[in-house]
DNA sequence: TTATAAGTCTATTTAGTTGGTAGGATAAAC
DNA sequence: GTTTATCCTACCAACTAAATAGACTTATAA
Protein backbone atom coordinates (compact mmCIF):
# COMPACT_ATOMS: atom_id res chain seq x y z
CA UNK A 1 0.00 0.00 0.00
CA UNK A 2 1.00 3.40 -0.68
CA UNK A 3 1.23 6.32 1.74
CA UNK A 4 -1.29 9.16 2.35
CA UNK A 5 1.27 11.33 1.36
CA UNK A 6 2.32 9.54 -1.72
CA UNK A 7 -1.46 9.83 -2.95
CA UNK A 8 -1.92 13.65 -1.88
CA UNK A 9 1.71 14.10 -3.71
CA UNK A 10 0.18 12.46 -6.75
CA UNK A 11 -3.09 14.43 -7.14
CA UNK A 12 -1.48 17.63 -6.41
CA UNK A 13 1.18 17.06 -9.75
CA UNK A 14 -1.78 16.60 -11.44
CA UNK A 15 -3.73 19.38 -10.54
CA UNK A 16 -0.12 21.51 -11.69
CA UNK A 17 0.19 19.33 -14.70
CA UNK A 18 -3.34 20.68 -15.80
CA UNK A 19 -2.50 24.17 -14.88
CA UNK A 20 1.04 23.61 -16.27
CA UNK A 21 1.83 27.00 -18.61
CA UNK A 22 -0.41 29.24 -16.81
CA UNK A 23 1.55 30.62 -14.19
CA UNK A 24 1.94 29.49 -9.95
CA UNK A 25 -0.53 27.96 -7.97
CA UNK A 26 -1.39 28.76 -4.27
CA UNK A 27 -1.11 25.83 -1.88
CA UNK A 28 -3.98 26.75 -0.34
CA UNK A 29 -5.81 26.62 -3.88
CA UNK A 30 -4.41 23.34 -4.51
CA UNK A 31 -5.38 22.24 -1.01
CA UNK A 32 -8.94 23.23 -1.18
CA UNK A 33 -9.25 21.86 -4.73
CA UNK A 34 -8.29 18.63 -3.83
CA UNK A 35 -9.30 18.01 -0.52
CA UNK A 36 -6.11 17.80 0.74
CA UNK A 37 -5.13 18.82 4.48
CA UNK A 38 -3.39 21.97 4.13
CA UNK A 39 -0.28 21.78 6.46
CA UNK A 40 0.23 18.18 5.44
CA UNK A 41 0.25 19.25 1.72
CA UNK A 42 2.62 21.93 2.23
CA UNK A 43 5.23 19.69 3.71
CA UNK A 44 4.82 17.50 0.80
CA UNK A 45 5.52 20.04 -2.24
CA UNK A 46 8.07 20.97 0.33
CA UNK A 47 10.00 18.18 0.12
CA UNK A 48 9.25 17.83 -3.75
CA UNK A 49 10.75 20.96 -4.52
CA UNK A 50 13.26 19.76 -2.63
CA UNK A 51 14.15 17.36 -5.25
CA UNK A 52 13.44 19.60 -8.43
CA UNK A 53 10.08 18.17 -9.39
CA UNK A 54 8.64 21.24 -8.27
CA UNK A 55 9.78 25.06 -8.79
CA UNK A 56 7.70 27.81 -6.48
CA UNK A 57 8.25 31.29 -6.05
CA UNK A 58 7.50 33.26 -2.71
CA UNK A 59 5.10 36.47 -2.06
CA UNK A 60 2.45 38.49 -4.08
CA UNK A 61 2.02 36.45 -7.25
CA UNK A 62 4.22 33.32 -6.19
CA UNK A 63 2.90 29.93 -5.79
CA UNK A 64 3.81 26.16 -7.25
CA UNK A 65 4.65 25.43 -10.76
CA UNK A 66 6.04 22.38 -11.95
CA UNK A 67 10.07 22.23 -12.77
CA UNK A 68 9.43 20.37 -15.76
CA UNK A 69 6.47 19.58 -18.55
CA UNK A 70 4.37 16.98 -17.58
CA UNK A 71 5.89 14.15 -20.14
CA UNK A 72 8.96 14.13 -18.16
CA UNK A 73 8.27 13.56 -14.51
CA UNK A 74 7.34 10.13 -14.08
CA UNK A 75 5.12 7.97 -11.24
CA UNK A 76 8.08 6.13 -10.62
CA UNK A 77 10.03 8.54 -9.98
CA UNK A 78 7.44 10.56 -7.04
CA UNK A 79 6.65 7.11 -5.64
CA UNK A 80 10.51 6.34 -4.75
CA UNK A 81 10.76 10.13 -3.57
CA UNK A 82 7.23 9.89 -1.25
CA UNK A 83 7.33 6.22 -0.57
CA UNK A 84 11.07 4.74 -1.07
CA UNK A 85 11.93 2.08 -2.70
CA UNK A 86 9.47 0.27 -5.36
CA UNK A 87 10.73 -3.29 -4.36
CA UNK A 88 8.80 -5.83 -2.31
CA UNK A 89 12.15 -6.83 -0.66
CA UNK A 90 15.62 -4.55 -0.19
CA UNK A 91 17.26 -7.22 -1.66
CA UNK A 92 15.67 -6.65 -4.59
CA UNK A 93 15.96 -3.31 -4.69
CA UNK A 94 17.91 -1.16 -7.61
CA UNK A 95 17.79 2.12 -6.25
CA UNK A 96 17.73 1.13 -2.38
CA UNK A 97 20.06 -2.36 -2.59
CA UNK A 98 20.66 -4.16 0.72
CA UNK A 99 21.43 -7.58 1.29
CA UNK A 100 19.21 -10.33 3.07
CA UNK A 101 19.82 -10.56 6.59
CA UNK A 102 18.59 -14.48 6.74
CA UNK A 103 19.13 -16.39 3.36
CA UNK A 104 22.13 -18.47 3.01
CA UNK A 105 22.35 -17.70 -0.87
CA UNK A 106 21.05 -14.96 -2.57
CA UNK A 107 21.26 -16.34 -5.54
CA UNK A 108 19.07 -18.87 -5.14
CA UNK A 109 16.85 -17.19 -2.66
CA UNK A 110 13.22 -18.53 -4.17
CA UNK A 111 11.58 -15.61 -2.58
CA UNK A 112 14.23 -13.38 -4.17
CA UNK A 113 13.66 -14.44 -7.38
CA UNK A 114 9.96 -14.59 -7.35
CA UNK A 115 9.97 -10.74 -5.59
CA UNK A 116 12.29 -9.04 -8.22
CA UNK A 117 10.14 -10.64 -10.90
CA UNK A 118 7.45 -8.44 -8.88
CA UNK A 119 9.64 -5.40 -8.58
CA UNK A 120 10.42 -5.47 -12.27
CA UNK A 121 6.81 -5.39 -13.23
CA UNK A 122 5.98 -2.66 -10.93
CA UNK A 123 9.04 -0.68 -12.08
CA UNK A 124 8.07 -1.18 -15.59
CA UNK A 125 4.84 0.00 -15.02
CA UNK A 126 5.60 3.40 -12.76
CA UNK A 127 8.63 4.07 -15.01
CA UNK A 128 7.23 3.93 -17.94
CA UNK A 129 3.85 5.93 -16.94
CA UNK A 130 4.07 9.96 -17.09
CA UNK A 131 2.33 12.56 -15.11
CA UNK A 132 0.83 13.31 -18.91
CA UNK A 133 0.38 9.58 -19.52
CA UNK A 134 -1.97 9.90 -16.13
CA UNK A 135 -3.76 13.11 -17.56
CA UNK A 136 -4.59 11.40 -20.70
CA UNK A 137 -5.62 8.06 -19.21
CA UNK A 138 -8.14 10.18 -17.12
CA UNK A 139 -9.82 12.12 -19.91
CA UNK A 140 -9.88 8.88 -22.31
CA UNK A 141 -12.01 7.68 -19.71
CA UNK A 142 -13.64 10.94 -19.15
CA UNK A 143 -14.47 10.33 -22.51
CA UNK A 144 -15.43 7.23 -23.39
CA UNK A 145 -18.31 7.75 -19.51
CA UNK A 146 -19.39 10.37 -21.57
CA UNK A 147 -20.32 8.70 -24.50
CA UNK A 148 -21.83 6.15 -22.90
CA UNK A 149 -24.19 8.76 -20.89
CA UNK A 150 -24.53 10.30 -24.17
CA UNK A 151 -25.79 7.24 -25.49
CA UNK A 152 -28.23 6.37 -22.94
CA UNK A 153 -29.84 10.01 -23.54
CA UNK B 1 7.66 -3.10 0.97
CA UNK B 2 6.58 -6.50 2.30
CA UNK B 3 7.02 -6.75 6.53
CA UNK B 4 9.26 -9.14 8.07
CA UNK B 5 6.52 -11.26 9.60
CA UNK B 6 5.44 -12.19 5.84
CA UNK B 7 9.32 -13.08 4.68
CA UNK B 8 9.66 -14.88 7.85
CA UNK B 9 6.10 -16.87 6.62
CA UNK B 10 7.79 -17.53 3.57
CA UNK B 11 11.22 -18.30 4.32
CA UNK B 12 8.97 -20.89 7.24
CA UNK B 13 6.79 -22.77 4.02
CA UNK B 14 9.39 -23.42 2.04
CA UNK B 15 11.49 -25.20 4.54
CA UNK B 16 8.16 -27.15 5.55
CA UNK B 17 7.57 -27.55 2.08
CA UNK B 18 11.37 -29.53 1.54
CA UNK B 19 10.24 -31.47 4.34
CA UNK B 20 6.49 -32.27 2.96
CA UNK B 21 5.44 -35.48 3.54
CA UNK B 22 8.63 -36.52 5.88
CA UNK B 23 6.68 -36.22 8.87
CA UNK B 24 6.02 -32.64 11.12
CA UNK B 25 8.72 -30.24 11.84
CA UNK B 26 9.13 -28.39 15.19
CA UNK B 27 8.86 -24.63 15.93
CA UNK B 28 12.17 -24.82 17.56
CA UNK B 29 14.37 -26.74 14.40
CA UNK B 30 12.51 -24.22 11.83
CA UNK B 31 13.78 -21.29 14.08
CA UNK B 32 16.73 -22.13 13.98
CA UNK B 33 17.16 -23.24 10.27
CA UNK B 34 15.82 -20.33 9.19
CA UNK B 35 17.41 -17.72 11.59
CA UNK B 36 14.02 -16.23 13.08
CA UNK B 37 12.81 -15.33 16.29
CA UNK B 38 11.13 -18.27 18.09
CA UNK B 39 8.75 -16.62 19.59
CA UNK B 40 8.04 -14.34 16.53
CA UNK B 41 8.40 -17.31 14.23
CA UNK B 42 5.35 -19.43 16.28
CA UNK B 43 3.30 -16.36 16.30
CA UNK B 44 3.49 -16.22 12.66
CA UNK B 45 3.00 -20.48 12.25
CA UNK B 46 0.23 -20.27 14.60
CA UNK B 47 -1.68 -17.56 12.02
CA UNK B 48 -0.72 -19.75 9.25
CA UNK B 49 -2.67 -22.73 10.97
CA UNK B 50 -5.42 -20.84 12.17
CA UNK B 51 -6.27 -20.52 8.45
CA UNK B 52 -5.44 -23.74 7.43
CA UNK B 53 -2.35 -23.16 5.54
CA UNK B 54 -0.62 -25.26 8.18
CA UNK B 55 -1.89 -28.03 10.69
CA UNK B 56 0.44 -28.86 13.84
CA UNK B 57 0.47 -31.87 16.09
CA UNK B 58 1.01 -31.00 19.69
CA UNK B 59 2.87 -33.47 22.15
CA UNK B 60 5.65 -35.44 21.78
CA UNK B 61 6.59 -36.05 18.17
CA UNK B 62 4.38 -33.27 16.77
CA UNK B 63 5.06 -30.02 15.27
CA UNK B 64 4.10 -27.93 11.87
CA UNK B 65 3.41 -29.63 8.18
CA UNK B 66 2.02 -27.97 5.27
CA UNK B 67 -1.84 -28.24 5.29
CA UNK B 68 -1.69 -29.12 1.51
CA UNK B 69 0.63 -29.93 -1.11
CA UNK B 70 3.33 -27.02 -1.79
CA UNK B 71 1.43 -26.67 -5.50
CA UNK B 72 -1.47 -25.79 -4.13
CA UNK B 73 -0.42 -23.23 -1.76
CA UNK B 74 0.06 -19.94 -3.62
CA UNK B 75 2.39 -16.80 -3.00
CA UNK B 76 -0.37 -14.43 -3.19
CA UNK B 77 -3.00 -16.00 -0.81
CA UNK B 78 0.33 -15.81 2.03
CA UNK B 79 1.30 -12.62 1.09
CA UNK B 80 -2.36 -11.17 1.85
CA UNK B 81 -2.91 -13.60 4.76
CA UNK B 82 0.41 -12.27 6.71
CA UNK B 83 0.27 -9.28 4.72
CA UNK B 84 -2.83 -7.58 4.02
CA UNK B 85 -3.85 -7.08 0.21
CA UNK B 86 -1.84 -6.67 -2.69
CA UNK B 87 -2.93 -3.42 -4.50
CA UNK B 88 -1.34 -0.43 -3.70
CA UNK B 89 -4.55 2.27 -3.24
CA UNK B 90 -7.93 -0.06 -1.25
CA UNK B 91 -9.64 1.56 -4.33
CA UNK B 92 -8.38 -0.84 -6.51
CA UNK B 93 -8.00 -3.70 -4.29
CA UNK B 94 -10.37 -7.22 -5.30
CA UNK B 95 -10.23 -8.65 -1.63
CA UNK B 96 -10.21 -5.57 0.22
CA UNK B 97 -12.26 -2.89 -1.86
CA UNK B 98 -13.14 0.30 -0.30
CA UNK B 99 -13.84 3.56 -2.17
CA UNK B 100 -11.47 6.72 -1.94
CA UNK B 101 -12.21 9.17 -0.12
CA UNK B 102 -10.59 12.17 -1.83
CA UNK B 103 -11.54 12.08 -5.44
CA UNK B 104 -14.49 13.02 -6.98
CA UNK B 105 -15.18 10.18 -9.64
CA UNK B 106 -13.60 7.09 -9.35
CA UNK B 107 -13.41 5.88 -12.72
CA UNK B 108 -11.68 8.44 -14.34
CA UNK B 109 -9.31 8.79 -11.65
CA UNK B 110 -5.86 8.85 -13.36
CA UNK B 111 -4.22 7.78 -10.38
CA UNK B 112 -6.53 4.79 -9.91
CA UNK B 113 -6.26 3.48 -13.48
CA UNK B 114 -2.11 3.71 -13.45
CA UNK B 115 -2.40 1.57 -9.80
CA UNK B 116 -4.64 -0.71 -11.13
CA UNK B 117 -2.30 -1.87 -13.78
CA UNK B 118 0.35 -2.13 -10.79
CA UNK B 119 -2.50 -4.40 -8.85
CA UNK B 120 -3.02 -6.41 -11.48
CA UNK B 121 0.54 -6.99 -12.43
CA UNK B 122 1.25 -7.73 -8.42
CA UNK B 123 -1.64 -10.56 -8.75
CA UNK B 124 -0.79 -11.91 -11.62
CA UNK B 125 2.98 -13.01 -10.64
CA UNK B 126 1.83 -13.59 -7.04
CA UNK B 127 -1.51 -15.46 -7.67
CA UNK B 128 0.11 -18.19 -10.60
CA UNK B 129 3.01 -18.93 -8.07
CA UNK B 130 3.17 -21.70 -5.95
CA UNK B 131 5.13 -23.10 -2.91
CA UNK B 132 6.72 -25.77 -5.31
CA UNK B 133 7.19 -22.78 -8.04
CA UNK B 134 8.99 -21.29 -5.47
CA UNK B 135 11.31 -24.57 -4.89
CA UNK B 136 11.33 -24.80 -8.19
CA UNK B 137 13.18 -21.81 -9.14
CA UNK B 138 15.84 -22.06 -6.28
CA UNK B 139 16.92 -25.58 -7.52
CA UNK B 140 17.29 -23.90 -11.10
CA UNK B 141 19.13 -21.78 -10.03
CA UNK B 142 21.21 -23.44 -8.22
CA UNK B 143 22.01 -25.97 -10.74
CA UNK B 144 23.10 -23.47 -13.13
CA UNK B 145 25.19 -21.60 -10.49
CA UNK B 146 26.76 -24.97 -9.78
CA UNK B 147 26.97 -25.56 -13.29
CA UNK B 148 29.11 -22.79 -14.03
CA UNK B 149 31.44 -23.44 -11.51
CA UNK B 150 31.98 -26.73 -11.78
CA UNK B 151 32.76 -24.72 -15.98
CA UNK B 152 35.33 -22.75 -14.21
CA UNK B 153 37.13 -25.83 -12.47
C1' DT C 1 -0.73 -42.26 35.22
C1' DT C 2 2.55 -39.20 35.11
C1' DA C 3 6.44 -36.80 33.07
C1' DT C 4 7.37 -34.02 29.49
C1' DA C 5 7.52 -32.45 24.93
C1' DA C 6 5.23 -29.89 22.33
C1' DG C 7 1.96 -26.12 20.58
C1' DT C 8 -1.51 -22.16 22.31
C1' DC C 9 -2.69 -17.90 24.13
C1' DT C 10 -2.56 -13.23 26.31
C1' DA C 11 -0.16 -9.41 27.41
C1' DT C 12 3.55 -6.26 27.22
C1' DT C 13 7.48 -3.69 25.58
C1' DT C 14 10.03 -0.96 22.44
C1' DA C 15 10.89 1.52 18.49
C1' DG C 16 9.64 3.47 14.43
C1' DT C 17 6.32 5.41 11.06
C1' DT C 18 2.28 7.96 9.57
C1' DG C 19 -0.68 11.63 9.44
C1' DG C 20 -1.21 15.94 10.87
C1' DT C 21 -0.50 20.70 13.35
C1' DA C 22 1.68 25.26 15.13
C1' DG C 23 4.08 29.10 14.53
C1' DG C 24 7.77 31.86 13.42
C1' DA C 25 11.53 32.93 9.63
C1' DT C 26 12.32 34.45 5.22
C1' DA C 27 11.69 36.32 0.66
C1' DA C 28 9.34 38.87 -3.01
C1' DA C 29 6.16 42.35 -4.71
C1' DC C 30 3.87 46.50 -4.33
C1' DG D 1 7.57 48.69 5.10
C1' DT D 2 3.59 46.10 4.82
C1' DT D 3 1.34 42.44 2.67
C1' DT D 4 1.43 37.97 0.70
C1' DA D 5 3.27 34.02 0.07
C1' DT D 6 6.57 29.96 0.83
C1' DC D 7 10.10 27.88 4.07
C1' DC D 8 11.58 25.68 8.06
C1' DT D 9 11.82 23.59 12.62
C1' DA D 10 9.62 21.46 15.98
C1' DC D 11 6.09 18.97 17.82
C1' DC D 12 2.26 15.54 18.86
C1' DA D 13 -1.03 11.61 18.83
C1' DA D 14 -2.16 7.36 16.97
C1' DC D 15 -0.89 3.40 15.01
C1' DT D 16 1.95 -0.53 13.46
C1' DA D 17 5.88 -3.63 13.43
C1' DA D 18 8.93 -6.51 15.71
C1' DA D 19 9.97 -8.98 19.34
C1' DT D 20 9.60 -11.09 24.08
C1' DA D 21 7.74 -13.20 28.45
C1' DG D 22 5.41 -16.43 30.67
C1' DA D 23 1.63 -19.09 32.01
C1' DC D 24 -1.61 -22.58 29.98
C1' DT D 25 -3.18 -26.63 27.45
C1' DT D 26 -2.92 -30.92 25.24
C1' DA D 27 -1.07 -35.22 23.46
C1' DT D 28 1.86 -38.92 23.69
C1' DA D 29 5.12 -42.41 25.32
C1' DA D 30 7.01 -44.85 28.83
Amino acid sequence: MISKKTKYGLQALLALARAYGAGPVLIADLAEEERIPRKFQEAILLQLKNVGVLSSRKGKGGGYTLGKPPSEISIGQIVRILDGPLAPVECVSVTAYRPCTECRDENTCGIRLVMKDVRDAIADILDHTSLADMQQRSEDAARQQKSVVDFQI
